[in-house]
DNA sequence: ATAATTTATGTTATGTTATAACATTACAAT
DNA sequence: ATTGTAATGTTATAACATAACATAAATTAT
């Protein structure tokens, strides 16, 4: 899989500080660079990937707490996802644009990308309505090898 | 959501003595006491709920290892499945019959039900192909609250 | 039968992931 | 100035999972 450009990257860094300004979000110096963390990786990070970096960045010991705090805010305004199959965050390319995100993600290269077919969305949702059953999150997560890696 | 029958349960683990019988996998003493453990719950089950169990039923304290062998080998060969958006396991009601499940999860009885929807399967599947994306894998959690909960 | 091999379990320790609880700071509102 | 609120710091520990090595039990080969 291809990573992602500099310009979406700048683009997507850029959307989610117009986001946190007109929606009186706190988009701290913490929150920052946790985000910048996860989304300039193009692969899953961990949470204590993210307390690691975030010490060396700021010369000084971080703390869980810290780090946990910090990807709740980014998870609660879609910002970032968990992945839970692998206890890994990853950052939203098209924060805002939807609450629900599927995810393929390489076991190889891991790579992961981001995958928010309609009609997978609906499928899920008409399984959902047949079993009387009222969505309020859903995890989908596609474990397996990505072109590249399957041709190898 | 409604819980299992006697009946269902009792078929689903004769069904499971059947299929080790017959591929000689050995289905040990505590193998079965795990399985059984959470085939008979009908909400996911965590390890240290159940290494807590293990240690009543044999008057002696079990240690995490047994459990997790126990899970491994009951994963592996589709007897049970771990929700990872929980961290907990549950039992398979058609051992053998596909190798992905999907799980609907009330998060307010905790309840969860299996749901092997083909139009589903097909529909992620689709959208692998569409990625150049070669499955070994799916998670497919949704949470939410089933008909009881929400009528409540 | 018995030695060799494999399969499963016991045991200790530790690694990894995540949160509780409480103190402190920073900044805004009255 | 004082209170409120939101965020962060700090310590400790809870919750989840595995590494590594020892032992035992079952299987197979001789």
């Amino acid at each position: 899989m291809k990573s992602k450009s500099t310009s979406e990257l700048k683009a997507t860094i850029h959307k989610v500080e117009e986001i946190c300004k007109s929606n009186k979000l706190g988009l701290t110096e913490i929150r920052r660079q946790v985000f910048e963390i996860i989304i300039k990786n193009n692969k899953p990070v961990k949470a204590y990937e993210i307390l690691d970096k975030i010490s060396n960045i700021n010369n000084k010991p971080s703390h869980p707490p810290t780090v946990y705090r910090a990807i709740d805010f980014l998870i609660e305004n879609g910002f970032v996802h968990k992945l839970n199959s692998i206890n890994s965050f990853v950052g939203c390319f098209h924060p805002k644009a939807h609450k629900e995100c599927y995810f393929l993600i390489c076991k190889k290269c891991n790579i992961y990308q981001e995958c928010c077919d309609d009609s997978l969305k609906d499928r899920i949702s008409k399984t959902a309505i047949h079993n009387n059953f009222v969505i309020s999150n859903t995890t989908l997560e596609i474990e397996g090898h990505c072109l590249d890696c399957s041709q190898k």
